[in-house]
DNA sequence: GTGTAATCGAGACGGTACGTCGCGTCTTGTT
DNA sequence: AACAAGACGCGACGTACCGTCTCGATTACAC
């Protein structure tokens, strides 16, 4: 996950960026918004703590914001294994499910929904949280679904792109407004009514009445 | 929408709160965020605009987000059919369209993205666009799936509350990432989606039956 | 002391001015610079203290210094003998001490401080300071100077403006830089300076000879 | 005349004060005072008149009191001469001539009213005003005082605390009350007031003798 | 070694908006 | 008409951060 503005590549003279900095201000960033929130949350609180100067700051990110996706990346392992279960269904399940998991970290919840949110203001983070966060996700489960189209068990409905918008939707809408994760129930049901056709698609009454 | 500090309701001394200045401030703050960006949106900027004091805009709202949320209120009627259509299938798609339509007022769709943003900032005015404005949404479309239970054509799977979650999920998925609203394909494919057990009516009565 | 704006006079109809309320406002006033001090002060913090309305107090006194002012008039006597004792030394003495007396008044003194302040500050109240307070305070002096004439033993030396000019001059600079009043060795001195030339009647000729 | 915050001395890290604005401040200080008057003066107006932002007045005086004294140091030359003219009559009509040309200056004159005023309602101008202002004043005069006693000329009475009084009493009090300075006619009555003993040269070696 | 160049901390700077306070005015209903 | 209450337009307050700009003081590569 690249962010920083000059990635430097070829070798300049002068003194190199300073690795010590730039952990400083990720971790006193991911700290400072868990202490006192993202509103509360300035470039000036980063510095004081990191101790460094602001201009640090402002030389490698545009945005508080920016600092706080970097520092995510850095804190949390984000990236969901899409490892082949055997049928459309399980793998479904197994990515909800790993989603669900990673949920349970209060504190990058939280930052992913303030990042989110800053994404419908900054108009730049925004090009940057989708293409960079959002858009890696759903690849990740594009993979699923490519395997199981291979696999011949993908259903015809509802279409790649539409199970891409519910899944994820559905995992935002609950971050989004209830603030707790998807749970055990929500998985399975979720589960069921994107992959039933795939199941059976002869017996759908059959199914029914067993999920009773 | 109530949100306002003092439903009045009795007689008391003093002047009485000016109806032409709240609705200056709504104008003015629909106005200016549509121009500038919810980014720009300040208290000052929409007390310049509307011809009043700060104080009068501190006086009745703690926030800029709560003028544009009562702004919206005012501006545009959010508030979508559920009428019988006859079938669940034909409910689901229509309280859908009407959504799909709504959403393609750019202006009310870019205030519903920086409120929803806004509520995950602003812990105070979160709890109120939950309760008085994402709730709102939940129960109308609730009265549709009761309205299918009894009418006997609602599918077992998924549950309502799932069937909820999907829906918002998807809609507000759509508007906060690819800040477009939902196409007829996709209108068509969800409902598809759930509905499908519906489609299949000489299940209905057993899946009834044990529902019930 | 006559400040108020509208002395009524003649029988107008309408409710008549409330005495209560202004007993409370004057005493709030005098109250409230005891405690908060005069920057402090605010019509406001009046009207709350008072019971009353800002618009009572705006009806009847143009500022806060006026309020003052006149709270001062009810509250404290200001008005110091100029009783004949016998000799200009006397005279000049007893007056000096009566106001010392006065200056032991520490509220008293410390709203007299600020009310000469608001009259370098605010033009129209320092008009009516100037006319109201500081020349009747000349006038009572001014008494005993002619009395001194009439009687034969006025010096000539320094002239009865100057000598009003030495001592309010004295007083209020005391009052003002060192907010301690003149103690009785200050008086004496004074005293004496102002009437040695009384003293010793025989040198004057030669000192006004001396001096042109 | 020091009442920066912090005297730097030693060297520290970080852009050094900037001279420009400091005078750009002074300046417009100075000059708003004139055109609207004190009361009409803001922090607010003087940082839009010199071209700085509020917080760069605010870091460095803490009144708009503050400002105005250094302004007046900058602007004005304030120190009277006290040089030897030879007897203790001369050097008091000239500290008082000297005086008397300075308050010629209505701009000067206002202000330093204006500042006496403030040092009534302001405590903490006050207690700067008076050590850094009018306590040098009286340092001045103090030293005429003291070449008299050296010299011999100087009269029992008044004690060398009353003359202080008296003479910046009788300053005071006029440029307070009249708003106009001292005329020559006072100047040579006052200068007479507190000198005629030692006109009486007979009696001054006795006086000191006691004094002593 | 000795420039030259970039980064670092610190912190002052010109700005902008904050949320509050008090101003003096203006209803509103009561006395 | 005056009164208590209180909302109003207004403007300044003092504060907080913004993002930029000096400043010495490091580092590092290039000569």
């Amino acid at each position: 996950m690249v962010m920083d503005k000059q990635p430097p590549s070829e070798s300049r003279p002068g003194r190199k960026r300073s690795a010590e900095s730039r952990m400083a201000i990720l971790v006193a960033a991911f700290e400072l918004v868990g202490e006192i929130g993202y509103a509360g949350l300035t470039i000036e609180g980063i510095a004081n703590r990191a101790g460094c100067g602001k201009q640090t700051i402002y030389r490698w990110w545009p945005s508080k914001a920016h600092v706080l996706l970097e520092a995510l990346a850095v804190k949390a392992d984000l990236y969901i294994t899409n490892a082949d279960h055997g049928s459309y269904t399980d793998d479904v399940r197994a990515f909800l499910e790993d989603t669900f998991r990673l949920s349970r970290q209060q504190r990058v919840v939280d930052i992913l929904r303030v990042l989110m949110a800053e994404a419908q203001i900054n108009e730049e983070f925004g090009e940057l949280f989708r293409s960079s966060f959002l858009q890696r996700r759903r690849d990740a489960l594009q993979v699923v679904l490519d395997r199981a189209r291979t696999r011949g068990d993908l259903p015809p409905r509802p279409t790649a792109s539409t199970v891409l918008d519910i899944v994820f939707g559905t995992l935002w809408y609950r971050l989004l407004t209830t603030r707790r994760p998807m749970g055990d129930d929500l998985v399975e049901d979720l589960t069921a009514t994107l992959t039933q056709a795939a199941q059976h698609p002869t017996n759908t009454a059959i199914d029914l009445g067993d999920q009773q």
